[in-house]
DNA sequence: CGCTTTTGACCCGCGC
DNA sequence: GCGCGGGTCAAAAGCG
């Protein structure tokens, strides 16, 4: 309770499970992701996933490595957590490495955990790196082969390190931070010890009988990250559609959903929302919306999205990418280019949006502007009911 | 109406 | 056995 007064209440992380409309989520795609059949996988859409971004961060990846064979030999070994060795992912670093898995028995991801914060340029130092390593070995105790932090059940757990879209002390209510496909409706949380951030408890409601679970905290160590516990596996195939969006926003004080012609992420914003607050929020509400689509993906059901996007007023050309100012340089295409054409993919938009901060920051680096990519009020109609499947 | 979040109470595993 | 602390329940209330 009294947590919640200094910190964004995770809950509306993961309103973007529930809700459609609210901040970004993964814009998964069939053809990018494979649906979690494993308990091993524990319906976690991360765990396949390869980076589409910033191929033109080798300096930062380079810094980070260099950083990062000072304090971890074990580069090789880390690969194969992520689902994925190929070449190219370990020249450029794979984004959702930074949705660090630790496998209960495996100890060896903490070194790529440093270099992709790196890469990504919110931790571009080594005092950052360090906080980062951490932040893992926090995590290696939350394995339950380790008996550092007490076990309920001998439950196999899944731990995912992702980074927090907004930083932790803002007070943002309306961090957003990427949803899963799965609808999860959250039923507890609890301050926790030794840690300023509260935990919310998450269990999936695609399906009454479903044991999956999950939990979200902010890393005690690194505000900017957020650690997610799966727990047990689905019991029944991707959602089709999200529940419902009843209830998914609570009452927001300020009246300030909607304070202009842009998107504004159904995250409800915290009740101390204040201007600067709001800026963020609006700068959000910038950024790519993504149809349903996302949570509806299926390799095998490709028949049925099809289906439902003659039925949605969604596509790809509902959005734009917003020209850059006229003082763009080259070094905004350079660095932009990248991100443009993540166009083409509603999946690498949303990560776009995800990076936020991130890109700003490092735009800036590069002495570029803060900017919005996509304009998505492009016939300021592009509201959040635009995102709503009719429960029909 | 059906869904959600919130939140205090309760349950239960674990260490001492 | 006891206490701590994490995990879950369930009532209340809000939202579409």
């Amino acid at each position: 309770m009294e947590n919640n007064n200094y910190q964004g209440d995770l809950a509306d992380i993961f309103r973007g499970g529930n809700n459609t409309t609210s901040g970004w989520q993964f814009p998964f795609s069939a053809s990018q992701i494979e649906q979690p059949t494993s308990v091993q996988d524990f319906g976690d859409p991360f765990c396949n996933l390869r980076d589409p971004l910033f191929h033109d961060l080798d300096m930062l990846q380079a810094a980070a490595s260099e950083d990062n064979n000072n304090n971890n030999n074990n580069n090789e070994s880390t690969n194969s957590v992520f689902g994925d060795s190929s070449p190219s992912m370990r020249k450029r670093g794979n984004m959702f490495s930074r949705m660090l898995q630790i496998s209960p028995t495996n100890k060896l991801a903490m070194s790529a955990c440093v270099v992709q914060n790196n890469v990504i340029g919110k931790h571009d130092d080594i005092n950052s790196s360090k906080t980062c390593l951490m932040e893992n070995s926090a995590l290696q105790i939350s394995s339950p082969r380790n008996t550092g932090i007490k076990r309920r059940k001998s439950q196999a757990k899944k731990v995912v390190c992702i980074p927090a879209a907004a930083p932790a002390n803002s007070r943002q209510g309306g961090e957003v931070v990427p949803s899963d496909l799965w609808a999860w409706r959250k039923y507890g949380q609890k301050p926790i010890k030794g840690s300023p951030y509260p935990r919310g408890y998450y269990r999936c409601s695609s399906s009454k009988g479903c044991s999956a679970r999950k939990q979200v905290e902010r890393s005690r160590t690194d505000p900017n990250m957020l650690v997610i516990t799966y727990t047990s596996e689905h019991n029944h195939p991707w959602p089709t559609q999200r529940n419902a969006l009843a209830g998914s926003t609570r009452s927001q004080p300020n009246n300030s959903k909607h304070t202009n012609n842009t998107i504004i992420p159904n995250n409800p914003q915290s009740q101390t929302d204040t201007d600067e607050q709001k800026e963020t929020t609006n700068n959000i509400s910038a950024y790519p919306k993504v149809k349903e689509e996302v949570a509806e993906e299926d390799v095998r059901h490709n028949h049925q999205l099809e289906e439902m996007r003659d039925d949605e007023e969604f596509s790809k050309d509902s959005y734009q990418p917003i020209m850059l100012p006229d003082s763009s340089n080259q070094c905004h295409e350079d660095f932009f280019a990248d991100l443009v054409e993540l166009e083409a993919d509603p999946l690498n938009l949303l990560f776009a949006k995800t990076l936020s901060a991130d890109i700003n920051e490092l735009g800036q680096k590069k002495g570029i502007e803060s900017f919005n990519m996509y304009d998505w009020s492009k016939d300021g109609n592009t509201t959040t009911s635009n995102n709503n499947n009719p429960d029909t």
